[in-house]
DNA sequence: TAAACAATGTTTTTT
DNA sequence: ACATTGTTTA
């Protein structure tokens, strides 16, 4: 998909589409079929505004695909008339894709079917040039924001009243999430904070600094796009006039930036402004009538509140919208009922909700399994185990997910996870492009993209080095304020600076590197804009030949970014690099989940919203970490973290298991855990509690170490069997921290074997060759465990 | 300029 | 505990 406007916004199709045929009857229509009536109420209804309140697992995404099929077989539409908003890119295009099954893929082509990012970025990139951007202009992530941020605090010495980098990134975010720009904050402060009055100042100048570096952060492509369409109504009245059905999905999470653009798409057209030739229906009054809108969310999983998300917005969408439509769908096609029953119970205990109890018809299934560890290893242990042990039953690694609330415990399930020999994948924390070399990359393509963007430039002024130092860097930015003009044309200008011939050259020598590639960009390949670069700058090149040991690590990463670019030009031929910028700075932590890869998926809660597996894995189900200790001090904090757990037992169809840990190492040091206040929700006989190995003594207490007595104080104990009852094969809370290797140690089926922590045991039988191969062993004690030899601090006895 | 050392923050979740 | 960032020193 091209960012690009090269697409004709008016399109030939704005009248309705001639019928070719009268719908099939209900009764007999294929894209009706096996649909429950309430799911059918919500593909037939033509309301102008209709919520689906789609209780998780009910088929909302079967729904919505037959929904715009329908709308489109049946000509009510043209596919380029509809306008899908979806939470994740891989979401969107999970939808193209199904609805182009269900009615030929031609016949779905030209909707616009992506997130509310995506799609601003679209209608930006058209039209920049109305309000002061180019089409060029730069995404800046998060990072990019506090960079920027960071700066301005500094030169504005805000630091000395106590206002930090991440609270003025925090408060900034807020309000425009709010929709409120720094002149509307000027209008709400109080004038004798001078901590507030000095917010205003790096807020203005964080703003003032963005515009010239045409740029937008990710705030602003909702932000500014709300903005575009209030400050001119004939460029809103394109979009109005174009979009006659919009759809958004996970409509509980949309903030007050991204209900007001919604707002603004679905108002009604100003007679001035439809076109004398328009083939849309006028009303009365020569105006056309505002787009239908269907909007399908869950209140219950509304857990991005701590972005802005505003629950309002579904809870009042009957209010905003009179005559709205609320279709509710209750039947959960997904789980078993044990698993349901455990849902219902949980999100039960929010009060202030409106009543709503998933059923299934597939049966109680298994119950749901729990189980408390020594320490995380413990239980990332058990994880990994019981993953092996439903592996061999049959169910396939990419059908299970394992979750937690925070990505620091990724650690833990990581180091068991590769000791296990265990194919896994960790989503989200996008690691690859926070890497400094990447930036240092991408900060060269966004340069040239955007000879605008000072904070690119300036990242790469002196990378590799090439003797531009602070002072230089200075002298430059004071010299393009001179010129009235970008930092960009000051390089250009270096001449005129008086610095020294050296540094002149050099400058000059980067200028002309990045005014040759901006030549390019708008004919040449993604990947050759980026080798030419490489090869001029000497980037990699000098990272090999670097003494630091780490710099080939550094050169293979940027090789990599060059594949990547390949992998993206083979996939958008016409694509060029403002496309991939583009790309690069909107990929969700879930679209770049690959159902392919054969291996389990590691996440976070958040990331595991709208996915579903076999078999869920939910671990750290602790006091402090879920609910999270920093939900405590906010308001509906507890009540969004049980959403959360909702939304995570929810994502499983057969087996869901919650495991915790006794003992958790934070920040260096261990402390005790207590079994979280969810799972005494959970109806006892739901969950089959397992218990470590030698915590047989005290199992007939087992549910009671679930901890939380009635009454206060003692809040929590696991008896004597913690200090006292310790077994052997208990893990501490560090693994051996040092890489090992055993070289070549080769074991065969009947060697005994001793294992740090399980003791000994005898090898059962061994797979794979080489540094892949691995040992089945089992323990006299801990069980049978699947070992890479490699690696797993084993001697052979 | 680089290396050595100290200080600091990180762990809430993300487009 | 660990990694990154800033500061001092050679």
């Amino acid at each position: 998909m091209s960012f690009l406007p090269d697409e004709s916004l008016d399109i030939p199709g704005l009248a309705p589409p001639p019928r070719s045929q009268p719908a099939p009857a209900a009764t007999d229509d294929p894209l009706l079929a096996g649909l429950n009536p309430q799911q059918r109420a919500a593909v037939l209804s033509r309301a102008d505004a209709l919520l689906i309140v789609a209780g998780a697992g009910s088929g909302k995404t079967s729904v919505l695909t037959r929904r715009i099929a329908r709308l489109l077989r049946d000509r009510e539409l043209w596919p380029s008339q509809i306008l899908a908003i979806t939470f994740t890119n891989k979401a969107a295009g999970e939808m193209r894709e199904r609805v182009g099954q269900l009615i030929g893929h031609e016949a779905a082509n030209g909707m616009w079917i992506s997130t509310f990012h995506s799609a601003c970025v679209r209608i930006l990139r058209r039209e920049a040039q109305q309000f002061g951007f180019t089409q060029a202009f730069t995404i800046y992530d998060s990072a990019d924001s506090r960079a920027l941020i960071k700066r301005i605090v500094k030169d504005l010495q805000a630091d000395t009243l106590g206002l930090t980098v991440s609270a003025a990134a925090g408060k900034i975010s807020r309000l425009k999430n709010e929709l409120i720009d720094a002149e509307g904050y000027s209008r709400q402060l109080n004038p004798n904070d001078p901590t507030e009055v000095m917010f205003l100042e790096v807020f203005r100048r964080y703003s003032a600094e963005l515009a010239r570096a045409n740029a937008f952060d990710f705030d602003d492509l909702i932000a500014q796009t709300v903005y575009l369409f209030r400050a001119f109504p004939q460029v809103a009245a394109l979009y109005q006039r174009r979009f006659r059905h919009i759809l958004v999905d996970e409509y509980q999470d949309t903030n007050h930036a991204q209900y007001a653009l919604i707002r603004e798409l679905t108002r009604a057209v100003e007679p001035q402004h439809v076109p004398a030739d328009t083939r849309i229906e006028t009303d009365a009054t020569g105006g056309i009538p505002a787009a239908a809108l269907t909007v399908v969310g869950d209140s219950d999983q509304s857990i991005y509140a701590f972005r802005g998300a505003d629950i309002r917005n579904i809870v009042e969408f009957e209010r905003d919208f009179p005559g709205a439509e609320v279709i509710l769908l209750e039947q959960n096609y997904r789980s078993t009922q044990t698993i349901l029953d455990a849902a219902n119970a949980v999100i039960g205990n929010n009060f202030d909700r409106i009543a709503k109890n998933l059923f299934t018809e597939v049966g109680a299934g298994d119950r749901i399994v729990g189980f408390t560890g020594y320490s995380q290893h413990d239980e990332a242990q058990f994880v990994a185990d019981e993953i092996q042990k439903i592996h061999e039953q049959g169910v396939p690694y990419n059908q299970i997910a394992v979750f937690y609330r925070t990505n620091a415990q990724t650690r833990a399930l990581e180091e068991i996870f590769i000791r296990s020999a265990l194919p896994y994948r960790v989503l989200g924390g996008t690691k690859f492009y926070e890497r400094a070399e990447i930036k240092d990359a991408m900060a060269y393509l966004i340069a040239v993209a955007n000879p605008a963007d000072a904070l690119a430039l300036r990242r790469i002024l002196n990378t590799p080095k090439r003797g531009i130092g602070p002072a230089t860097e200075t002298a430059l930015a004071l010299h393009a304020d001179q010129l009235g003009g970008t930092m960009r044309d000051a390089l250009g200008d270096a001449a005129a600076l008086g610095l020294g011939p050296k540094v002149t050259a050099a400058i000059l020598d980067l200028s002309g590197i990045l005014d040759d590639a901006t030549a390019t960009i708008d004919t040449a390949l993604v990947p050759d804009v980026l080798t030419a670069i490489l090869e001029r700058t000497k980037y990699v090149e000098l990272l090999r030949a670097s003494r630091d040991p780490q710099d080939e690590a550094r050169a293979e990463n940027v090789e990599e970014l060059v594949a990547v670019t390949r992998e993206f030009q083979r996939n958008n031929p016409e694509g060029r690099l403002v496309d991939f910028l583009t790309e690069v700075a909107l990929v969700a932590a879930a679209d770049d989940l690959d159902d392919s890869s054969g291996t389990v998926s590691l996440m976070t809660l958040h990331t595991a919203k709208g996915l579903e597996y076999d078999a869920v894995f939910i671990t750290g189900v602790e006091e402090n970490l879920l609910p999270h200790q920093m939900s405590a001090s906010e308001p509906g904090g507890p009540a969004e973290e049980r959403r959360l757990f909702y939304v995570g037992i929810t994502r499983a169809r057969k087996k869901l298991h919650l495991s915790l840990a006794m003992t958790r190492s934070t920040f260096g040091d261990t402390q005790v855990a207590a079994p979280s206040r969810y799972l005494q929700e959970i109806p006892t006989e739901l969950i089959d509690w397992r218990d470590a190995p030698g915590m047989g003594m005290r199992s007939t207490s087992s549910q009671r170490s679930l901890g939380t007595t009635r009454s206060g104080r003692e809040q929590f104990s696991y008896g004597t069997s913690l200090p006292l009852g310790k077994p052997k094969t208990e893990w501490a809370n560090r693994v051996t921290a040092t890489v090992r290797d055993n070289g070549d140690l080769t074991l065969a089926a009947g060697d005994r074997i001793r294992h740090v922590d399980f003791g000994e045991g005898r090898v059962t039988t061994v797979t794979g060759t080489g540094p892949k191969s691995i040992a089945e062993v089992q323990f006299e004690s801990a069980g049978r465990k699947r070992l890479l030899i490699k690696i797993a601090p084993i001697e052979k006895i």
